[in-house]
DNA sequence: TCATATTGACAATCTAATTGTCATTTTTTG
DNA sequence: CAAAAAATGACAATTAGATTGTCAATATGA
């Protein structure tokens, strides 16, 4: 795979890349009781953002029915919250409650190690210049796949 | 999602360029009746190297019975032949016929275009220090994960 | 208001993959 | 060389994570 155009390894570094963090989040995250879906709904509601299980799934870009399931389930579990959407009387907003940013934040807190390993060798100024490409071929490559994030 | 760390921001992008890219491969993939899977092993076969099925399976991380019924397919098809592996006489070597390295330059070919407009206004230095760095973070992160690659 | 769209809930299905099992080699080792 | 251990291919059952379809109940907007 060496001796392919830049551009090319590039993506087959990424795919490789995210099978190999999938596999090593699966151990901390199964620790948790949770699913990567489960992670990604945590993530999005992090920030201060609460959101609608439609507008979730549009940003994880999978069916409103998927994550309409896991919200259901994070919010029996008593990690997410409910509240009235001002946009839309039926479908009310999610947010983290207390033990749900906890639980995210103790996430974080495994994922640290690991990633202190596999940024162990690096340069800080090749993690800038790396970040700031993979930040600009994400919002290129969202823009021409029809997505409208602002976050 | 901008305020976290380099680090942390950069995994979070190779998780949603992954998503992003793979949903794009979907695309031409399907028009050539093809799954993710089966471009792998394309990729693993498309050097000159003809591996056997618990060779691919290792390198792609997955269950060699995975590997079998997806080599056996693309056999059936054509795009593979086997031949006798010196080093284990029942598992045989398998490597691209014609035909299946015309399908993966065609595959390739598909995707090339995707690749320009990815990496359209990315200034060249910055994509050869992404390369770079992404492919040290992939072999650090392999040498953990208990893999010895070689290609 | 009325037509259209959105939402939540639930069921069925799908796909990619894993795990389990077994007979058949193959390799290794005593 | 013989016996034990491991690897391989085939096949079945299962799992995980998701999609699609459907429907009743709202909401939204012309």
């Amino acid at each position: 795979m060496q001796n392919q155009s830049p551009h090319y390894e590039i993506t087959w570094l990424i795919r490789r890349l995210f099978r190999a963090m999938a596999q090593l989040a699966d151990g901390y995250l199964q620790a948790h009781g949770l699913a990567a879906a489960d992670r990604a709904v945590l993530e999005f509601l992090y920030p201060e953002e609460a959101l609608s299980v439609p507008e979730i799934a549009t940003r994880y870009q999978v069916s409103r029915q998927h994550i309409q399931v896991t919200v259901n389930a994070l919010l029996e579990d008593g990690f997410l919250r409910s509240r009235p959407n001002p946009r839309h009387k039926r479908s009310s907003l999610f947010a983290l409650t207390p033990v749900g940013r906890e639980l995210f934040r103790k996430i974080r807190a495994s994922e640290a190690g690991l990633l202190d390993r596999l940024f162990a060798d690096i340069p800080t100024d090749d993690v800038e210049c790396t970040r700031r490409t993979l930040q600009a071929m994400y919002f290129h490559n969202l823009k021409q796949g029809e997505i409208d994030e602002s976050s």
